[in-house]
DNA sequence: CGAGGTGTTGAGATTTGTCAACCTACGTGG
DNA sequence: CCACGTAGGTTGACAAATCTCAACACCTCG
């Protein structure tokens, strides 16, 4: 139930993903090669970008996997997204002047990157390149509304069953198997996404393991009954 | 703790919501001037727009009041934010090409409307423009995460509290009273808002007025102490 | 091999939801 | 202008979901 940022794969041409990419596309035309900057790896732990941040680029990533939270006045926290091989980082900033939440890998991980203020510029001239990045925003537009659905009008085992077939799929359209994955994040971090305690999501995944709709060891989960797991998107289990 | 659009007046000349609030703008650039289309009045539970609708224009309230929601396949309903006048709608449209939400009038409404793709042309002439559209756009998302948060970390009593220093804040930065206002949407509307029940949520009104925090009379609300509300924001009351 | 982070589970408290009754306000039509 | 119907709102009693606190197991990494 969760759009994502790239799950197709672009057309032709120097696309906003074939210059994140990077590395395959030594030819563009000379605006795009000028946004390109050099890529960062990141180790397990380390902040792409923070909460205030000055929105200068935006990223992809191609290996690894990111977290974005957002913490309030308060102290409290809450994590508003995962983003895997292909998913594109820090677009929030892209309206605005600053990043509203930060962005923190959860194993080692490669970005690209480009020089927002020189792709403006760029999608100037190329409309193509401008709806691509309207296109990115508008889903990440969807991405909050249906998070908000999520944590607004579901309970606990349907927020689970909605955040595993998302990954399900997620991986899916990568080329991973949509059945069996391993997830970066720790309980913890699932439960806040899901505006849950670590316990209760703790829980959930075991007694989803025991009624035989998933196994799971640790972050290796395996989506035994697939449809079962759709059936708790709706009524009572 | 909510960020809204049209918090402050803007500058000079022909902004954005100069050219929304319409009427008193006689005299425009041409560019401007063509992205004007009629005003709407709309009728209490009449929609300005729904989910799907092609986006072809946005909206300013400029009397009455809104809410958006989203339905999803399984029919579960959610109500996504509250508009005044002066609150930009549609901005949900602007990224894509279609609206992701719906919009109804809580009362009798009139909006400004500008048609968007003659105002994207005329903001690739005027950097000021553009950036104004962007600053709506990042206030849009700030919102979302505001939401996320609300729904994410807070329990009932915190988010109605946040909810009315919301629109406490919210009135007054229109010029009405910052303790006394009416508020349009039901009660049901404002549990779906916070992602409660409504039953929940009426008798957290009563509460709060058996504290002597706020009084109520239906619709019509008084904040007799602030602080003791702001208060609730943070750890147990 | 030890330490600390991570994950699981239990028991009980608390919050929130559900169902049902009833009250109130408001608009409509007689 | 009143009467009635209906949507909106409140409250109670109870059920269910979720959280809290606590103990412990596991796993990874240095």
């Amino acid at each position: 139930m969760f759009a994502h940022p790239g799950q197709q794969a672009q057309g032709a041409g120097h696309s906003l993903r074939d210059m994140l990419q990077g590395a395959g596309v030594p030819q563009g035309p000379a605006t795009m090669d000028l946004c390109r900057l050099p890529p960062r790896r990141l180790m397990r732990g380390e902040r792409l970008f923070r909460t205030g941040d000055p929105f200068i680029s935006i990223y992809i990533v191609r290996r690894g996997f990111f977290k974005t939270r957002m913490v309030d006045g308060d102290g409290r926290e809450q994590v508003t997204g995962f983003f895997m091989a292909g998913d594109l980082l820090g677009l929030d900033g892209l309206a605005g002047t600053q990043h509203g939440v930060e962005a923190i890998a959860l194993e080692e991980s490669d970005v690209g990157r480009l020089a927002f203020a020189l792709l403006e510029m760029a999608s100037r001239e190329n409309p193509t390149l401008h709806r691509e990045l309207n296109a990115e925003l508008a889903r990440e537009i969807l991405r909050h509304h249906e998070t908000m659905m999520l944590l607004g009008s579901m309970v606990a085992h349907e927020r689970l069953a909605a955040f595993l077939l998302d990954m399900s799929r997620r991986f899916a359209s990568r080329g991973y198997s949509a059945s069996e994955f391993v997830l970066r994040m720790t309980r913890g971090e699932i439960a806040s996404f899901l505006g849950l305690q670590l316990e209760t999501a703790s829980r959930l995944f075991s007694s989803l393991a025991k009624d035989g709709v998933i196994e799971v060891r640790n972050k290796h989960v395996r989506i035994v009954d697939a449809p079962g797991l759709a059936r708790r998107l709706k009524a009572a289990s």
